[in-house]
DNA sequence: GAAATGAATGCAATCGTTTGCATTTAGAAT
DNA sequence: ATTCTAAATGCAAACGATTGCATTCATTTC
């Protein structure tokens, strides 16, 4: 079995306290320096390794923190993902990931079973329409960060970006090339952020006298295949758009599928603008215009604020960052020429 | 304070440990029907929440598994990542996963964290040049299963790929376009899985009678950077090569940019063929011909094995899995025109 | 009617560490 | 020599759950 402190005790004749007391420096006692020596050269020889799990019980304390998004495997919240474990690593703290599939339901049993580990604070992206589960979460006094989606009417901690005015300004781009029919590949409708983006559209629609038609908001989700077919369902309107703003990292791949189908070509037949970049972007066949986030930013950031509240756990002032997104322009939008 | 198993028994009148029997069906011994629906009841009432850290520390069980890869933000291991979380979760275990950064000494404080809080079971994409480490963690009886990056003459589980007979056919398709002088741009040389990969890369060359020019390998790291200067060396050389291999999905980023600022033209002036497929390369201004994983599958088998051992600490037997790599030709190869 | 059986539940130790308080000891102060 | 002080360490309970064994009680068996 493992060395305890109890081994450590009794082979250096002393009180299993007195060799916690030495280990773990407490400092509210003080510890002759005979007895210390001697007691580190024991633990040392013994490779002694505290359980950790048995402070955690008895500290209440675990040193982990739980991540909760939507999926890993998308590149915006892995490059989060990175940026946030990086950061724990570095504060002592050990990141338990879990995947929500957009699942609402999988992700509140994923804040219990968590909870119920007591992981000191929680990192997530939630997947939730409504703010209603957070307000039970604050009371329940688990220090929580919402990173990217957030909502508006909750006062937590959260980073997130500017969702409203970074969708204006693509539309606004979008029709200073002189287009008028802007479609929205949106993503999941029920979101917040989803829900202030589709704000920031409309009022450029509406500021810059646009055609309004609802037929342009299309799609209800994240994956590939809601991008290909929100897509194809906009590219077959009467009347189809000639721009394109497209909400998430899966979507655009769909899009790009059906744009191959129908054979057009970007950025003649149709302009696109993205939510958010990757590496590879600058290197498509044509480059997407983005609106990206600074994800090393808001994964270090959220860190930073969950750590303050672990720290300060009276402290019930909340933190809120808006972080701001860069407007890349490459060749995918182009002036319309009919 | 949260609700115990004591506040249950005493408001039920019954005995903590009866309550414990109950609510997680210790099947050993029986409870009459009657004070097992009352205890459910209350329970219920109270909205009783285990603590799973005391069950834990009491049970020498967490339900738990450490993953270990270099960078989750990179597709290849974010690809992995998610299926091993997903598969996980349905087996009833949390994962907490680390970023080791390509740095092997980070690696070894992670294993030692994670088994002083005691997971039930490790699954490494290890950054260990030689497998000595892995012989004391076996020593220690602790589950563990390597993924991606394995050692041949380590007798531990394993899912990998065919590095070996994919680099040799990459090469052998290239040398039937006529190349005869190819470059490896073959990521972190001390790795096991990239040796491989060289041996392949070598036996078609040797065999094929083609170039065996030492030159022609470049590189020694996985980062986009690497992927950049290595290119261009190589595209330096008073006789450069016609056509690469690339290791390592951020690598061939790198080699793009280079590409791009040499001006030169995939695939007619450099045929390219990646390892790492993603969703993107089939958009690419060049789409690139690949060598492809089935990332969703080795996470599986990964788990998979690693619940296998953890079930039956007993069975001394090792699981190997080797999983077939897709090769995607694409347009980024051509024959030689010189 | 005594003994045996078995069902249902209680008891108490245990996992490894921490920590408030008590105790010991040595030296200083009176 | 007695009392006081402070330094160093020991003691024991506690965190919440689990489990082998003991106990109780009712029922069956001879």
């Amino acid at each position: 079995m493992a060395v305890t402190l109890r081994d450590i005790a009794e082979k250096a004749g002393v009180h299993p306290s007195t060799v916690s007391r030495i280990l773990h420096n407490n400092q509210t006692v003080k510890i002759s320096e005979e007895t210390r020596k001697q007691v580190i050269a024991i633990a040392e020889e013994l490779d002694y390794q505290p359980n950790e799990l048995a402070r955690a019980f008895r500290l209440r304390k675990t040193q982990t923190i739980g991540l909760i998004i939507p999926d890993i495997s998308n590149s915006f919240f892995s490059g989060i993902s990175h940026s946030i474990e990086m950061q724990s690593y570095s504060a002592g703290y050990n990141l338990v990931v879990c995947n929500t599939n957009e699942n609402s339901e999988k992700e509140l049993k994923y804040v219990r079973n968590l909870i119920n580990r007591g992981v000191d604070g929680l990192i997530i992206a939630t997947c939730q329409n409504d703010e209603k589960y957070f307000l039970e979460l604050a009371r329940k006094k688990i220090p929580f960060v919402l990173v990217d989606r957030f909502f508006d009417n909750l006062d937590s901690n959260a980073v997130y970006s500017d969702n409203k005015q970074s969708a204006f300004r693509a539309v606004e781009t979008l029709a200073n090339l002189g287009h008028k029919r802007i479609g929205f590949l949106r993503g999941r409708s029920g979101l917040s952020t989803i829900k202030l983006r589709l704000q920031g559209y409309l009022d450029a629609i509406n500021l810059l006298n646009l055609d309004h038609d609802p037929q342009l908001i299309a799609g209800d989700g994240f994956t590939v295949e809601d991008g290909y077919q929100a897509t194809k369902s906009l590219l077959k309107l009467s009347a189809p758009p000639t721009a394109l703003l497209t909400s998430g990292n899966r979507i655009v791949i769909g899009a790009m599928q059906t744009i191959k189908e129908f054979n057009l070509k970007l950025p003649d037949d149709l302009s696109i603008i993205a939510y958010t970049d990757n590496p590879y972007t600058p290197y498509l066949a044509c480059p997407l215009t983005t609106i990206s986030h600074p994800l090393a930013e808001m994964g270090e950031k959220a860190v930073d604020i969950l750590m303050q509240k672990i720290h300060n756990p009276k402290d019930k002032a909340t933190s809120r960052i808006e972080v701001g997104t860069k407007f890349s322009i490459r060749e995918s939008i182009a002036a319309l020429n009919r």
